[in-house]
RNA sequence: GCCUCUCUAGCUCAACGGUAGAGCAGUGGACUUUUAAUCCAUUGGUUCAGGGUUCGAGACCCUGGGGAGGCACCA
C-alpha cells in the first residue's frame, strides 16, 4: 500500500473539513450561550477563549487542528535561493510544498497576502479566493498570527516584485492559542524574552542570530578538535571532590548510595586520568557548575571547553587557542573581525603576551614578584586598596593587584602570561622560574575567555600542592579544592608531558555575538521561579 | 548579600496627586498585487501584591515579590 498517496489524500480531506468549519465564522453572530460567553470581550482570556472556541468548532467537523505532518518539499530559503531571481509579475507552474509559522497578515477583500516564517527565512503567501475557492478562502481568513501552516502551490511574483507561494491549499497545521508579541515592535521586556525563550525566539530576529552563532562556533570547535586528533569524551558531572578550580561548588545528595556529591567546577582531573590512560588527545565541551554570583557575565551553569594534549607545552596551547577562535569567529561570522567596545578587532592579528607580574609592576609602579617579602607585597596592597587575607601569599597579592589595576584595561585578545605558582595549583612550575607557572589566560574585553598552560605531572609535587589546598580550606578558604588521591594515585601511574587549555564558551559567544550579556547566549539562563 | 533603577491592556508605550489612554493584536465592516497594507467602527484594565498618607494614589511613603544595572565573588 501506498502511505504517501493516502497521507495526501486525507490531507485533502482534512482541509475540505477545515473549510466547512470555518463557515461558522459567518455565525458568530446565531445565538449559541457558550461561544457567546467566551468570544465576549477581550484581553488575553477572551482572545484564548474565543481561539479554543474555534479549535472546538473544528473537531466539531472532524477536523484535527493539530495534524500529525506536512511533507514539505522546499524551506523557504529554498524557494528564495531557486525563484528569487523571478522578474516582477511572474507566474509559474513550478510545485512547492512549504510550511511556516503565520507572521503577518494582510488582507485585502478577496486576496490574502500572508508571510510566513520557517528555521530558514520569510516568503508570502499569496492567496486569491478565487484559486482556493470561497470555503477555503474563510478558513485562510480565519488564521491568527502564531499559527502554523502548510502550503502546496506555486511560486509567482507580484507585482512590485515580491517573491510569493500562490496556494491552492492551505492546511492549519498547528493552532495558536495565545497570541503573538507585537508583530511590530517585538518582545522588549527582559524578564519574558529570557523566561519565555519560545516567544523571543519567534519575535526577535536578534535572538536567533545568536543562538545561530553559538552553534556554529561549538561546531567549528569540533571540527577543528577533529582535525587535531582530539578525541570527544564524556566524564562525570556527579564529583565525590571539588577539584579542578577555585569555585564553590552545588552539593547534591545520591539516595541508595547515601552519598554526597558535587556538581563539577571542571573537569580537568578527569580529563587528565585518559591522558594518563593514554589517550594522548581529548577534550570535552562540558556543562559547568559554580555556585556562585549571576551577573551579565556568570550563570550558575555555564559550557567549557576543556581540552588536553600528550607531548604539548603551552605554548602549543596558545597556538590552538588562537586557531580555535579564529576558525570560529570565521566560521560563525564569516569574517575575523569582532566589535570591542565598538571599536573592530581582527582576530587574526597576532594577539600579544604580557607577563601578569610585568603588568601588575607596571600598574601599581612597584616591581612585584612572587619572590618578594610577603611585608612588601601587603604594603603594595594596602597603598592600592586591595582586601588581603592573613593566609595570602605574595603570587595571590599580587594577582589581586592585577585584577584590581590592571585587568580593565585589558582590552584587546591578550595572552597574560606566568601565574604565580601559589595560584596555580594544577599548573607546572617555570622552567626559568621556580615562583611562576607556565601558564596563561586569554583576556579580552577585560573578561577571561581561556586558561591553558602546561600541565604539572609529577605526582610527589602535585600531593604538596594539593596539600596546600587542603590547609587553605581548613583556614577557610570554601573555594579551595580538596585532595584527590585517586588522582594522585592516576599520576603515580606516569602522565605524559601534557598542554591543556580551557576555553569559556558563554563569553567567546558573547565576543562573537557582539554582546555584552550572558544571558543572551544561553538559552534558558537561570531565573528565580515564576509565580504563576 | 548590599546599593540604584524598574514593573500600567496579550505586546510596545503614555497619563502634573484629580474620570486610566494610544498604537499593534482581537472583534464587525470595505477592498484581487499588499509590504508594520489601508480605511470605518469597536471590545478589552485587581496599574506586580499588601498596607499607609490624602477629600482624592498608577503616581507619594512602608513591606514583600519579579527583573535589570552596579558593588562583592567568580569564569
Amino acid at each position: 500500500m501506498d502511505h504517501r498517496t493516502k497521507r495526501a489524500e486525507s490531507r485533502h480531506v482534512r482541509y475540505r473539513q477545515l473549510t466547512v468549519s470555518e463557515q461558522h465564522n459567518d455565525n458568530v453572530s446565531t445565538p449559541d450561550p457558550g461561544t457567546e460567553t467566551v468570544a465576549a470581550g477581550s484581553g488575553l482570556d477572551a482572545e484564548r477563549a474565543r481561539r479554543l472556541a474555534l479549535l472546538e468548532e473544528l473537531r466539531a467537523a472532524g477536523t484535527n487542528p493539530y495534524p500529525y505532518r506536512f511533507d514539505r518539499t522546499h524551506t523557504l530559503a529554498e524557494v528564495r535561493e531557486g525563484w528569487g531571481q523571478l522578474e516582477p509579475g511572474t507566474e509559474t507552474d513550478d510545485p512547492v510544498a512549504v510550511a511556516g509559522r503565520v507572521m503577518l497578515k494582510r488582507d485585502s477583500g478577496k486576496l490574502v497576502f500572508a508571510t510566513i516564517r520557517d528555521r530558514s527565512g520569510e516568503v508570502q503567501l499569496f492567496i486569491s479566493k478565487a484559486v482556493v475557492g470561497d470555503d477555503a478562502f474563510a478558513a485562510v481568513k480565519a488564521l491568527d498570527l502564531g499559527d502554523w501552516v502548510g502550503v502546496d502551490g506555486t511560486v509567482m511574483t507580484t507585482r512590485k516584485g515580491e517573491l510569493s507561494v500562490k496556494p491552492e491549499r492551505v492546511e492549519l497545521l498547528a493552532k495558536a492559542i495565545r497570541p503573538m508579541p507585537d508583530k511590530w515592535h517585538g518582545l522588549h521586556d527582559v524578564d519574558t524574552r529570557f523566561r519565555q525563550r519560545y516567544a523571543d525566539l519567534m519575535i526577535n530576529e536578534d535572538a536567533r542570530r545568536h543562538f545561530e552563532i553559538r552553534h556554529e562556533m561549538t561546531a567549528s570547535f569540533r571540527r577543528t578538535l577533529a582535525r587535531h586528533g582530539f578525541i570527544e569524551v564524556e566524564t562525570p558531572v556527579l564529583h565525590p571532590e571539588v577539584g579542578g578550580a577555585t569555585a564553590r561548588p552545588f552539593t547534591t545528595h545520591h539516595n541508595t548510595l547515601d552519598m554526597s556529591l558535587y556538581l563539577r567546577v571542571a573537569v580537568e582531573l578527569y580529563l587528565k586520568r585518559l591522558i594518563v590512560g593514554g589517550m594522548e588527545r581529548v577534550y570535552e565541551i562540558a556543562r559547568t557548575f559554580r555556585n556562585e554570583g549571576v551577573s551579565p557575565r556568570h550563570n550558575p551553569e555555564f559550557t567549557m571547553m576543556e581540552l588536553y594534549q600528550a607531548f604539548a607545552d603551552w605554548t602549543e596551547m596558545m597556538a590552538i587557542t588562537e586557531e580555535l577562535i579564529t576558525t570560529a569567529a570565521r566560521d560563525a561570522l564569516g569574517t575575523t573581525v569582532v566589535h570591542v567596545r565598538g571599536e573592530p578587532v581582527d582576530l587574526a592579528d597576532p594577539w600579544p603576551r604580557a607577563r601578569l607580574i610585568d603588568l601588575a609592576s607596571e600598574s601599581t609602579g612597584t616591581e612585584l614578584h612572587p619572590s618578594m617579602p610577603l611585608a612588601d607585597a601587603r604594603k603594595v596592597a594596602a597603598a592600592h586598596d586591595v582586601h588581603v587575607e592573613d593566609r595570602w601569599g605574595a603570587g595571590k597579592i599580587i594577582e589581586e593587584l592585577f585584577e584590581k589595576t590592571a585587568e580593565a584595561s585589558v582590552v584587546r585578545p591578550t595572552f597574560i602570561t606566568g601565574h604565580p605558582v601559589e595560584i596555580s595549583p594544577l599548573a607546572r612550575v617555570d622552567r626559568d622560574d621556580p615562583f611562576l607557572t607556565e601558564r596563561f589566560e586569554l583576556f579580552v574585553d577585560a573578561r577571561e575567555l581561556a586558561n591553558g598552560y602546561t600541565e604539572l605531572n609529577d605526582p610527589v609535587e602535585q600531593r604538596a600542592r594539593f596539600e596546600e589546598e587542603v590547609a587553605a580550606k581548613e583556614a577557610g578558604d570554601d573555594e579551595a579544592g580538596s585532595l584527590d588521591e585517586d588522582y594522585i594515585r592516576a599520576l603515580e601511574y606516569g602522565m605524559p608531558p601534557t598542554g591543556g587549555l580551557g576555553v569559556g564558551m558563554d563569553r567567546l559567544a558573547m565576543l562573537l555575538a557582539g554582546v555584552d550579556t550572558i544571558k543572551e547566549v544561553i538559552l534558558f539562563p537561570t531565573l528565580r521561579p515564576e509565580v504563576f
